[in-house]
DNA sequence: GAAAACATGTAAGTCGTTACATGATTGG
DNA sequence: CCAATCATGTAACGACTTACATGTTTTC
């Protein structure tokens, strides 16, 4: 995708980082949008480095332990803006295994069927109400234009209504085969 | 993934195939769920073989040219039913370059917002309406169960709710900005 | 005769995960 | 003092893409 480096980007423009920082961001409150891990993210910044994209400094923190705290630079700036404004949009489907599965499902009975899509029904319906609550705590305190914190509201709300239109899909499918297996037994 | 095999496999127990028929089928209307190049597919229809899971006959189409019609074994078909049966899910979400730019919208103007919210509303529901459109083509004649159609019925629907949602997500951004933007001018 | 479709592979490189490796600092 | 967290890397592997490579058959 190409894109980790502009989120990282992102990120160090927020404000200054080290790698832990990052790779914190990213499994933390950026989780569920991506969950890189510091494996890909030290490589990447010397990428960004050698790039010109962003540079550091060297921070003792205690005794002896060294920090490299990333700052960006005009370039990085730049870089990071031009992907923001940028148009192209790949939009590959994602491959989920229930959906892959749920392609084959011809190769199951009645009951195999609908206990899949019940099962995957309970995990998502739960996804949903947390993601709905969590919605609810921000009612009071909706973010403003030019807070990095709108970011977050509206990731959060996409999440949701993804969740609640696989949900609507499950229930779907759910209606639709027991219709079938009624008119079978009539 | 590690489910590319299992897909594999679910084709060639509907119908004994060659990479290339299989490579077709990623490419053709299995594409909108995933897309496998055949370079992709060779080497694991190898994989398969090695562990027994399919088998195949070397075919003569016209003077020369030989093909390899893969079929699936017992084996196969076993690994192939425990795989549709089974129920661990870890459902990554996507990270399509949209959702990470708009989680740094704090750097971008009201109007580049906007910009962006619309291009990409227009391309999202232009897809939603060629959904709708191929959904209406089924609907006198909804697949039965034990039909392989039903796979295909049942993951047009899924993209239709996707998209769907995806404009409402869409719409609602677009809403809360033009909000926002309202209050700071009064 | 030429183009499109059939047919099968390999190689190089990117992206991402899991595991390997190491050590310092802070808070209880 | 021990555990959690801070902090930074590398290695091996798996999934996937793009490009390299080759040849046949069908259709117009």
């Amino acid at each position: 995708m190409g894109s980790l480096r502009y989120a990282m980007l992102g990120l160090i423009n927020r404000e200054p980082s080290t790698g832990y920082d990052i790779s914190k961001a990213f499994s933390g409150k950026l989780g569920s949008l991506w969950n890189a891990k510091h494996s890909q993210i030290y490589p990447e910044l010397k990428k960004l480095l050698e790039d010109g994209l962003v540079e550091f400094e060297t921070i003792i923190q205690g005794e002896v332990m060294e920090k490299k705290l990333y700052n960006i630079t005009l370039e990085g700036k730049d870089a990071f803006m031009e992907w923001l404004l940028s148009e192209e949009e790949f939009y590959c489907a994602p491959n989920d295994n229930l959906r892959v599965r749920m392609y084959f499902c011809e190769n199951m009975t009645f009951e195999q069927f609908r206990k899949s899509l019940l099962k995957q029904r309970e995990r998502r319906s739960a996804d949903l109400e947390s993601l709905s609550l969590k919605v609810e705590q921000w009612n009071n305190n909706i973010p403003m234009f030019n807070s990095p914190e709108l970011g977050d509201y509206m990731l959060l709300q996409n999440a949701r209504l993804r969740e609640k239109a696989y949900v609507e899909w499950l229930d779907y499918c759910l209606n639709h085969i027991n219709d079938i297996e009624k008119k079978k037994s009539e």
